[in-house]
This record gives structure tokens, C-alpha cells and sequence, in this order.
DNA sequence: GTTTAGCACTCAATATGCGTGAGTGCTAAC
DNA sequence: GTTAGCACTCACGCATATTGAGTGCTAAAC
């Protein structure tokens, strides 16, 4: 069978009215629509094919139709055009980035907040992951007999530190000199890719110093990688709108998913690796939200992507509008954090 | 009327029961207990008193009778005493807090999570309120042409830093010696007692950079107050296994007024005066949790109340045993933090 | 005077049955 | 190929019993 224009007119039609409405389509609703020249029986012949073909599914015999996963992702992949937003809802977006942002960790509260408050569906953001971003300094500061604080400077401004032994006998000059041998060294790697054998390179009074080179980078590294608990979540709640989860089992279940956020920070850390990622019920990995669907966009710090973004939500998403909105999103993020360093760094 | 010793003990056995059950209690169901030798109709007329009294409710009058909040209150006041936790629950805990914890931020959010699925409510834990801690040091580091690193390290031994803006023509040199000078004056200060005023008592070189000074210490005041992001959520699903919350509306609009965060903080910081608290249904200030109850305890460092934590859920909360866990919670709360900065102290 | 057995009554919750309407598939005519 | 028409299906809503847990009251028993 072949899926011809007429098929294809009439499934996005159906689409369209059950992302709306979110009960299934009947025949006579579609040819009611002024933009359809066929009677209801012929529609209702055309979905009986379409159903044949897997793109729409009958709950019950005297019920109307609704879209299958594989419906949605042809509309995806090719019927579906990216929605232009409204000049409010550019504006909207852009008001709430247009005040003072001063860490990070507010920006990525900001932005799930946004989120889900513009799609109404449950956002999620991976904070960025900085272990990806290049060093510039490193200063090691005593703060105790035998403790120092290794400060770490990035390439993008930011700072991070944290708390090491100092080994017994090593002088505060001693330790400022290592600083800045390490500084010269790594100045301009990116923090994941030094490993214990880089410090081969640096013999002299440092190379007694392994076991505390390799505890120090080990402490640094782990302050700069968020790991699974800076996915920051909004709008969990929304979840409970949708008709869709009306039933309370399915609701918890899909609550406690989202609130473990293992599961996220899974799907997000995949996710910086493409522009945009949309999948779709099924399509999901994890069984939990296997009737749900998960669309992310990728933000940027200058021009490198550093973390990823996105909403759950029913699979009757209004993908074309949720695109665009992550779009407009992941630009105005990028744009704030991207500022945010360029000004620390001059 | 009196509220005699049989008319305590049936509301007692009312109470207990409706804690277990959470289905309106009626007089029979008391009868048959072993401990009551009285008689369905004997309670009935007690019960009938009771509820005159304002400790009892109906629902409707072919239902049995559910506990007031003010049955509660004479419960947690005067009928209870604290339960006594078993071996294995104390284990629990303790096993919770035995694995190295190296950040103040780990150690609250395991103790989220130890709270909610210990107590299988909703948990909260503020995390600690530092601007209430003790200064030692203030290093300021320069990091660029412009640019410092104000690093501050407490009494306790934690460190803050944050990135400060240096006054044009302001020399590495005299950073460091600014430093020093700061820490000589307000070392042992708490930081919320150190105002601008007391700037004045350092003159000579410093004198003219107070709006220097007044910019850094607000931007070291604001990176060690949590704010009210600082909230740990955890289990807040667990309030859909309460059957009160099978109402879609009634669990939509909690859960919706919990990812808030402003009420509890709010409630956590007013909380951290009081070594437990309990607020029962109606006494809750807060319009969407006047059906609930919110129960909690402080930790300490050292000997110092530094922080609050507690649960929320139904009124028929089991108070007892919620009070000895927060009391076991935060006694290993409380010696994680204290031994993590007596180490970093030393 | 207090307690208890007995009884009539109430009312939410559950089950039962029926009408309604949205929707289908099929067939025959256009 | 398209459409009108018709018989059929089935979830949903509604009204009507049925049930049973629980009460309050009264009168007898202790």
C-alpha cells in the first residue's frame, strides 16, 4: 500500500486534532474540517488503511483513531515544519534572561523554570558540564598547616575549588611554585584529558609528588563534573494536566521516574551530543517512559556545546512548537552563559 | 465535660487506629480490641461526647469518626511518647551516613533521601546557614588584570570563594596585604554581624576602597546564604501513596505548592529555632498545607542549631515515630557535618 | 447510675441495568 | 473511485436497587 498525499493530508489532520484534543478522532471530525473535500466514508476507508499500515491505533472497535509512535515520527521527519513563535513569546523568553544572572547554577534554575512554564510541560537541564572546558590557571593556596585550596580558573572564567592535603613538609612557596608549573603545563587542556601520566612531563621537585598530583586532579575533577544530581527539574507537576495521566498509577510511576533523574542524566548526557534530539514514546530507552516523549536541544558556551536541555511530555506533543521554543531557549541561554565568561575572561 | 481517663483511652485507640487505617473509625472496630473492656455502645456515647468536645469528626453520620487536628495536638502533647526506634532502623541510618560524605551539599541530600525513605513521606532538609558561622581567614587572590578571587574560609573550615571585581590601579601586592588585614579584623566575626560601619576601624591604605570592600562583602555574603534554592526535596511522590491524596486536585495542588520551595523554606528557617517542632493540619500558617502535617528537627555543628529538616505529610501521621527518627537523623546529621569541619579545622 | 443489648435509621459505596451517541465497517448506488 | 445509508458495537453517563458499616436512642440489666 502506498502513502500517498491524500493518506498524508488526512494523518496530519488526525494529528493535529488529537495533539489538541487528546481523544480519539473519528472520521466525521475530519471531514467536517473546510480543507477536506471527502466525505466521512471515505475518510473512514483511508484510516482503516493507515491503520493497516501501523500509523494509527483503534483503543477500542466503535471508538475514533489515534496516532501511533511511528505516526508521530514520520510527522517529525517529514511533515512537520518548525513553528515560527509569536513575538510575545520571543519576548517572553527574553525578559526573563535580561535581568542579572550572576552564577550558573541560577541561569540553569532560570532556564527550567522558563522551560516549563512556556511549553507546560516537565523541563529538565543538564548543568554544563565543565570537565569538557579548557584550564587556565591553577593556584594553590595554604589555608592550613597541611591543607591548600587548589583554585582552578577555566578558559571560560569560571573558578572552581577545593580542598587538599598538603604532603607533610612541602613549604607554601614550594606550593606556589607547583602552581604555576602546573598552570604553565596545562594551561589551555581540557580538564578530562589530563591524565597521571601528563605529569611525567614534569620532573624536578615535582616528581616525588605523584600520589598528590593524582588526589589533587582527582578532587579538582570531581568539583567540576556535576554528575547525576545537577539535572535541575521544573514543572514535574505539569505532568498531571495532561489527560494521559489521569490515572494516578501511571502517574506515580512517571513521577518517581523523573524525580530519581538517574534516568535524565542519562538521556541528557547522550543529548549534548546532537542539536536536537526528539524521541519518541517507544523509542525511549528506559522503560518508564516508554509512553512518553522527550524532546532536547544542546546549549553552547562560545561555540562548543556544554550541556543539554529538554521537556517529557505525552506523545501527542506539539513537537513543531516545542522545537521552536527549545530553539529560542538554547539561544538565549547560550548567549547569557557565553557573556558570562567572555566577560570574566578579559 | 471531662476529658476522663477512659474518654483519653478510647481516643487514643481512635487515634491509633485511624493512623493505621486511615478509614473512619467506628465504634465496634474499637470494641473488639483486646485492651477495651467496654462495650460498641458504651463508645458510641464516648464517642458521641468526644466529638462535642472538638476531638472528634464524622464525615458524614453513617461513618465512623476521624481524630480533629486538635485530637492530634492533645496526642503529640500529652498521650505520646517518643517511640523507640529498633536496632535495625538505627543500622539504617547510621549505614547512610558511614560512607565518605566529602560535600556539605552530598550530605543533605543523602539525608533527603535517607528522611523519605525511612519515613516514606515527603522530606525536606534546608541546608546549612552559614552566614551564621565564623570567619577565619579571607584570602583574595588575584586571577586577572581585574579580576580576584575572594576566598573565605570559616571557623568551621569550610570555604566559599567568589569572584570580585579589583579597583582599577590596585596591585597584586596590596590585595594580598588587604587580605591579611581583613583577616586580622573580622577573623572571628560571624558575617552576618559585619557590616559596612565596621569598615571604619580600618583605615590607612583601605580607607578609600569602601565601595571595594562593600561590593566583596556582599558578594561573599551571597555565596554563603543558600537562599531559598537551598531546600532539598525528596520522596515528594511518596505523598500519592496516602490514600487522603487520591484526589487528583487535593495531591495536584500540594505537590504543586511543595516544588514551590518558598513555604518550606520559609518554614525550615523558622524551624531552625526550635529543637522539634510539630505543626498539625490547620496550624500551618501556609493555605495549601492546611490539610497536612509538617514535622522537624534542627542539626548542629558542634553545638551550634545550623540547619532544620523535617517531613510533611497526612495529619494522621504517625508522630512518635517520625519525631525518633528525625531525633536519630539528626543525630547523625549533625556529627557528619561537626567531625567534617573539626577535620578541616585541625 | 452506668452499661449494654437491640432496633430503626442513615447514607456512602457498589452493583445493575438501560439509553445515548459517537464511531465503525460494509454494501449498494452514483 | 466516492459517497450515502444502514446495521452494529461499545464506552459512557445516569438512574435505580442493594449492601453494609455505622449511628442514635430506648429500655432492660447490672
Amino acid at each position: 500500500m502506498e502513502l500517498d498525499a491524500r493518506k498524508m493530508q488526512i494523518l496530519q489532520a488526525i494529528i493535529d486534532d488529537y495533539i489538541l484534543t487528546a481523544t480519539p478522532v473519528g472520521s466525521r471530525t475530519i471531514a467536517k474540517r473546510s480543507d477536506i473535500g471527502f466525505s466521512s466514508a471515505t475518510i473512514r476507508n483511508e484510516m482503516a488503511d493507515l491503520e493497516d499500515m501501523g500509523y494509527l491505533d483503534q483503543p477500542h472497535t466503535s471508538a475514533g483513531r489515534i496516532p501511533s509512535d511511528k505516526a508521530y515520527r514520520l510527522y517529525v521527519n517529514t511533515i512537520m515544519q518548525r513553528a515560527k513563535l509569536s513575538d510575545a513569546e520571543i519576548r517572553y523568553i527574553q525578559d526573563h534572561y535580561s535581568h542579572r544572572l550572576d552564577e550558573v547554577d541560577e541561569v540553569v534554575k532560570q532556564t527550567a523554570w522558563v522551560l516549563s512554564s512556556i511549553t507546560k510541560y516537565t523541563s529538565m537541564v543538564l548543568a554544563p558540564q565543565l570537565h569538557a572546558i579548557k584550564l587556565k590557571h591553577i593556584h594553590l593556596v595554604p589555608i592550613a598547616e597541611d591543607k591548600a585550596l587548589a583554585i582552578v580558573v577555566t578558559d571560560a572564567g569560571m573558578t572552581r575549588d577545593s580542598i587538599i592535603r598538603i604532603p607533610q613538609g612541602m613549604s607554601p612557596d614550594a606550593l606556589t611554585r607547583l602552581g604555576r608549573t602546573l598552570s604553565a603545563r596545562f594551561s589551555n587542556c581540557r580538564l578530562d584529558e589530563i591524565t597521571l601520566q601528563q605529569f611525567n612531563g614534569i620532573t624536578g621537585e615535582v616528581a616525588e609528588q605523584k600520589a598528590f598530583l593524582d588526589a589533587m586532579l582527582r578532587s579538582v575533577r570531581k568539583s567540576m563534573s556535576p554528575g547525576v544530581r545537577s539535572v535541575e527539574l521544573s514543572g514535574a507537576t505539569n505532568i498531571l494536566n495532561y489527560p494521559e495521566y489521569s490515572d494516578m498509577e501511571r502517574a506515580r510511576a512517571l513521577l518517581t521516574a523523573i524525580e530519581e533523574k538517574d534516568m535524565l542524566y542519562r538521556m541528557l548526557t547522550e543529548a549534548t551530543n546532537v542539536e536536537f534530539s526528539v524521541h519518541i514514546g517507544a523509542e525511549n530507552e528506559d522503560e518508564s517512559i516508554k509512553d512518553c516523549s522527550v524532546v532536547t536541544a544542546t546549549y553552547k558556551i562560545g561555540s562548543n556545546p556544554i550541556g543539554s536541555f529538554g521537556v517529557i511530555g505525552p506523545t501527542r506533543m506539539d513537537y513543531a512548537r516545542v522545537l521552536a521554543m527549545l530553539g529560542q531557549i538554547g539561544k538565549s541561554l547560550s548567549e547569557v552563559l557565553t557573556n558570562m565568561f567572555e566577560e570574566e575572561r578579559k
